[in-house]
DNA sequence: GCCAACGTTGGC
DNA sequence: GCCAACGTTGGC
């Protein structure tokens, strides 16, 4: 079992939307970098878990899980010229952009902030936290998952 | 293959 | 809105 973190925008979609369709699974597309889309191609297996974590907001924050219900499969949003996320480099027969389905777990009791994140020793290595990273998805030492669980009640 | 210009991310 | 830190593009 391996353990991430993904990034989202809340303007664009929050833990809320999330939560108010707890049954719903989520294709996660639109991931254009080659390392975010290599460990989602080659490392994210069923049953992993994943971190939902708000970017580029008020609050920079942990708010809850989610979980991956399906491997990798080409990101169709790639083909549709009129999509948000149209690259003419990707096609059918040799798709660029992969993506994984996730479903909702939980949503945190209260955000575990970016502020928070900095201070911690133990999350010194966390990718989150280290200066000018900006993948939108990264791995999540399992060591690194149980002391933010636990910084939750805390 | 180098690297300047440009675009994007995302915290603040 | 600012800007640092990247990643990408494209001329050479």
């Amino acid at each position: 079992m391996n353990y991430w973190l993904m990034k989202s925008e809340p303007s664009v979609f929050s833990i809320d939307d999330l939560a108010n369709k707890p049954n719903q699974i989520y294709c996660w597309d639109g991931v254009r970098n080659y390392q975010a889309r290599n460990m989602m191609r080659d490392d994210m297996k069923n049953g992993d878990l994943a971190f939902f974590y708000h970017s580029n907001c008020a609050e920079p924050a942990i708010v809850g899980i989610m979980q991956v219900v399906k491997e990798s499969y080409p990101d169709f949003s790639a083909f549709d010229e009129n999509d948000k996320y149209f690259d003419p480099k990707s096609n059918p027969n040799n798709p660029r952009w992969f993506m994984v389905d996730l479903k909702f777990i939980r949503k945190f009791s209260r955000p575990i902030t970016l502020k928070e994140l900095k201070i911690v020793p133990q999350l010194a290595d966390l990718a989150l936290v280290r200066r000018g990273n900006r993948l939108s998805i990264m791995p999540v030492a399992a060591t690194q998952w149980d002391f933010i669980l636990n910084l939750e009640t805390d």
